[in-house]
RNA sequence: GAGCCGUUAGCUCAGCAGGUAGAGCAUCUGACUUUUAAUCAGGUGGUCACAGGUUCGAUUCCUGUACGGCUCACCA
């Protein structure tokens, strides 16, 4: 239903009584010639007498309004900030100051003038002529306090934005890492593609899928959990470097560092191994900040982190060695059950060694894992997609890393070789009938590219969002996406 | 999924040991041609989230529901 007050009705009427006057509330078009970042720049030495050489155009939304009789002062925002305007009875055209009379805060106008500087010292125009170009009936947020509850920034993000300048400043900053990211990659020869969303099979990722139906093809599909066997395919195909930022849905629960669809950047390098990710992602992090903050140190919430290559290297088995009094290499799987249930730490039963050891990482050692850390050689049982270590076939290449106690990306020497892949998937497909949710199907298409032979190869993927909390000081995921999913509002 | 907290005017918030509400800003009327949280005078504006219960009487106490926040659990 639609929802109206007092305030809304009186500015409807408004709007009737513009249009009665003859103007339109609502115009198609107008041309500035300038924004209130360029005015700052290119007037900064302005004086307190205005003059013809001065002359502007601007359009943008009016934040405040200060009427003192035959003068007014307002300010003026646009997508870059804001700027003062003067209204003087006597200085303005005269049809102008009628149309002046009839705004509100919040209506979007445009204004010609002259730039000068009040005795004051602020940088103001004043105005010769002023257009309606977009009659606002529903009023702003208080000037003071602004938009503060957190329900209503999330929900109508379009009034957060235009009240809280500072959350504007994180999401230009979130296409800033992007962008940072991708001129990297592309310079280093890598290859941005496209790939399928909606996937007959899901998997690259152990989390539970949101389900869709094709209805032509009658079939389910599933919104992908990764684009990792996609990515794969192609480096199969020859596409020596390849990488995508992947919009990824996991129906899963949320917290301060979950949302249900999210960003990761993956990536995959041919004749690369885990050795040389690890590199390329210190490095391409540590450019990142670098590009966004002029330093690779940088404050988190209460933290100073450290981003300069080469970040802290260490073993699952040795980083749980040094954060508890297990060594899980030094007890028989029996053994080890024993003790970790002694400990308290519950377990279902049925699980493996190198599950065992996955869990005592994530009691024991993650969230003290604040500077960047790469956590490597992870348990054959929780990696059914990365390559087995030479040496030790229970453990493979894979590294995570960890930032301020946060998972923020995950690699691996890529498993190439399509007999021991079948085995792993037939793994899961085992897991997944006894009721493993997070469990994956065979599929079988991706078992047939590996056995035309894909080269070794590593990859790489980061989640953007947790990223870009980290480099832009927020402490909530919800504050990285603009749009995070919230529950139907009653 | 569990615990704690919150929901009062358009916004930011008070308040009520139970007697159907108040401020600032915004808005409306008037005064004011360099203000910037402009100022001054006067006015309008509320299903106190929703539904039950207790009570002579509930915005206030109790129970439930919805939505949100935080913490934990789940989750890579």
């Amino acid at each position: 239903m639609e929802e109206s007050n007092d305030l809304m009705q009186q500015r409807k009427e408004k709007v009737n009584e513009i249009r009665d006057a003859g103007i339109n509330p609502y115009p198609h078009q107008y041309t500035p010639t300038h924004s209130t970042t360029l005015i700052h720049k290119e007037f900064e030495d302005a004086d307190e007498t205005p003059n013809e050489d001065s002359k502007v155009t601007i359009a943008g939304r009016i934040m405040t309004k200060r009427d003192h009789g035959k003068s007014s002062f307002a300010h003026l925002q646009d997508s870059g900030g804001q700027i003062q305007i003067y209204i003087r009875r006597g200085n303005v055209e005269q049809d102008s100051y009628q149309i002046y009379r009839k705004v509100d805060v919040g209506d979007i106008i445009g204004v010609s003038g002259t730039v000068f500087r009040t005795r004051t010292g602020e940088l103001t125009i004043l105005a010769d002529s002023i257009e309606l170009l977009s009659k606002s009936i529903r009023p702003l947020p208080e000037k003071w306090h602004g938009l503060q509850d957190k329900q209503t920034r999330y929900r109508q993000r379009y009034a957060d934005l235009i009240m809280n300048p500072e959350v504007k400043d994180v999401f230009i900053k979130r296409t800033k890492i992007v962008q940072a990211i991708r001129d990297m990659l592309n310079d280093d020869n890598f290859i941005e593609v496209e790939t399928p969303v909606l996937q007959p099979i899901y998997g690259g990722a152990s989390a539970r899928p949101f389900t869709t139906y094709h209805n032509t093809l009658d079939q389910p599909l599933y919104l992908r959990i990764a684009n990792e066997l996609y990515l794969k395919r192609l480096i199969v195909g020859g596409f020596d470097r390849v990488y995508e930022f992947s919009r990824d849905f996991r129906n899963e629960g949320m917290d301060r560092d979950h949302n249900p669809e999210f960003t990761m950047l993956e990536l995959y390098q041919a004749y690369a191994d885990y050795q040389e990710i690890m590199e390329l992602t210190e490095n391409l992090i540590a450019q990142t900040v670098e590009k966004l903050h002029g330093t690779t140190k940088i404050q988190y919430q209460e933290q100073e982190l450290d981003f300069t290559p080469p970040w802290n290297r260490i073993t699952m088995v040795e980083s749980i060695k040094q954060n508890s009094d297990f060594d899980p290499e030094s007890l028989s799987d029996d053994e080890l059950y024993t003790k970790v249930v002694n400990a308290g730490i519950e377990l279902a039963g049925d699980e493996s060694k190198g599950e065992i050891i996955a869990e005592l990482f994530d009691t024991f050692v993650e969230d003290k894992l604040i500077q960047p850390t790469f956590i490597y050689d992870y348990p054959i049982e929780v990696s059914p997609f990365a390559k087995k270590k030479p040496e030790n076939p229970e453990y493979v290449e894979r590294f995570e890393f960890f930032i301020s106690g946060m998972e923020v990306g995950n690699a691996f020497s890529e498993l190439n070789d399509p007999i021991d892949q079948r085995q792993r998937f037939l793994e899961q497909a085992s897991n997944l009938e006894k009721g493993d949710e997070e469990a994956f199907m065979v599929d079988e298409d991706y078992l047939r590219a590996l056995e035309y032979g894909m080269p070794p190869t590593g990859g790489l993927g980061i989640g953007i969002d947790r990223l870009t909390m980290l480099l832009t000081d927020q402490y909530s995921i919800r504050d990285v996406i603009l749009f995070p999913q919230m529950r139907p509002e009653s």
